[in-house]
DNA sequence: AAATACTATTTCGTATATGATTTTACGTGA
DNA sequence: TCACGTAAAATCATATACGAAATAGTATTT
């Protein structure tokens, strides 16, 4: 009798849930974080957050496990997880010389082996930023911020280097730079003392001016890339990331001395 | 009532467990990657592994997932964990050139910043190195191994860059390296063919030969850095690093064409 | 009134049980 | 003999329940 029941079994689309519910546990989680619904510093009950996602607690576990590798939080046994704080003025230093010390090269190597394909997704990173930059209103800095991280992680993955390529996506650098910023923005909400000097830092110079500018910078190095020319290629990183960082310190200052 | 129970009470020496469950269970499972007794590309079954260890499937979970967030272990979706592979010849050099890019650097900053503190724990691992050469037998290639991760681990640490020391501990490039030794080893018991070839290569170049060169090579890094001489400690970092790879890549070779 | 001790509540850590999916083994048929 | 299919075993993923520890709050004592 099973003939027909094979035949019938045959449409039901066999989709092998390409990821689990801890692995989406994780990315929501890390959503969290990265848009202040857990703020820094504070404290992360498994048992609610297994309530307010609908799930147990064990895959809720096994992402906070993950995300304390990360770095994205801290365990403290017996007490808890909580988020950790921002960056410091010193940490953001630290992870900027950090990025100067892998990103140029990466690009000098991505320079060198670059084949077709990583030229395509080059190309595609920054057409989807001139799209992103087109975005009006509040999620602009988002999409560019995500492209930011895309179009590095690519730089890097071109590069050949593995060990480059994970050490890098591990310093979830864009994800702090965003916290600082978000941690920046609601922190003028409330204390309006110094809104005006804020306001103006952001709404103008980032939410434009950095934004294109970063973008600018983006398609130098792209070029330089896909031209093969190494060394441009290398010195374009390296001063990208040197005017980043100017355009980001003013904000991790004022974070730090609130 | 109550008087005489609080001081019977006292007494019971109240231990609050530094570290949790998960957390030891993560260092025994990391042990076992380390001497193979888990060997590399071989599935790692939860349940066998907590009747084991003699704990619940969480806390192995929990441990499985942070060492997958190291690159230690694989995670296969509703197939299970098994053990990465060895490092291919490719990831091995590859590993070595995100050394070169980050450790000089580090040994430069520490030789500029370093304090008291510092100079007496660099002159401490170098002592235990020292002992470490005086051991004899099949410990040694352990101990030496052991001092060489601590002492890079240190000079990142005083370099004062949290990104940089985190990044180069999370290559794990010690662990992966003793792995390959040891693979080796296993290896030629089994298959004799090229035995003689790769006993002399062990028990003579690296044990000995090897072991004293890298230590050597420690002592001017840790004199430069002492003296804060930071180009020199630079330098002297980079040929370090450059010999190590030449001293470690027979051994890569031989693993990889196997 | 302040400090200490005790109790209660919350929260974490661990263990066990259940359901879903995959792999393996066996048997039937070509 | 090989291929296909079914059934059983193993294993993963998730949920729930229980026990232990820490914090907070309250009461009592000095």
């Amino acid at each position: 009798m099973p003939s027909k029941k094979s035949v019938a079994a045959r449409p039901i689309k066999r989709v092998p849930r390409r990821s689990v519910l801890s692995d989406d546990i994780y990315e929501m989680i890390k959503a969290m974080i990265f848009d202040h619904e857990i703020a820094p510093g504070v404290r992360v009950n498994i048992d609610a957050l297994a309530i307010q996602l609908d799930v147990s607690q064990t895959p809720v576990r096994e992402a906070l496990a993950r995300l304390e590798s990360d770095g994205l939080i801290a365990k403290e046994p017996l007490k808890g997880y909580k988020a950790t704080d921002l960056l410091s003025l010193k940490e953001f230093n630290d992870l900027f010389q950090f990025r100067l010390l892998i990103e140029p090269w990466a690009a000098e190597q991505a320079a060198k082996l670059v084949d077709n394909t990583g030229k395509t997704a080059l190309k595609a990173e920054i057409q989807s930023a001139n799209t992103a930059l087109k975005i009006s209103g509040d999620d602009q800095f988002q999409a560019l911020t995500e492209h930011d991280a895309r179009f590095h992680a690519l730089v890097a993955s071109i590069s050949g280097n593995q060990s480059v390529a994970d050490s890098f996506e591990r310093t979830h650098c864009h994800l702090h730079l965003f916290r600082l910023f978000m941690a920046n923005r609601l922190h003028q909400i409330d204390g309006e003392s110094r809104a005006k000097f804020v306001q103006e830092l952001f709404e103008e110079y980032y939410q434009v001016g950095s934004g294109q500018l970063a973008i600018k910078e983006h398609d130098v190095i792209a070029k330089a890339i896909i031209a093969q020319n190494s060394k441009a290629a290398r010195t374009a990183m390296h001063s990208h990331i040197e005017s980043s960082l100017k355009r980001f310190a003013p904000t991790a200052k004022a974070i730090n001395s609130k």
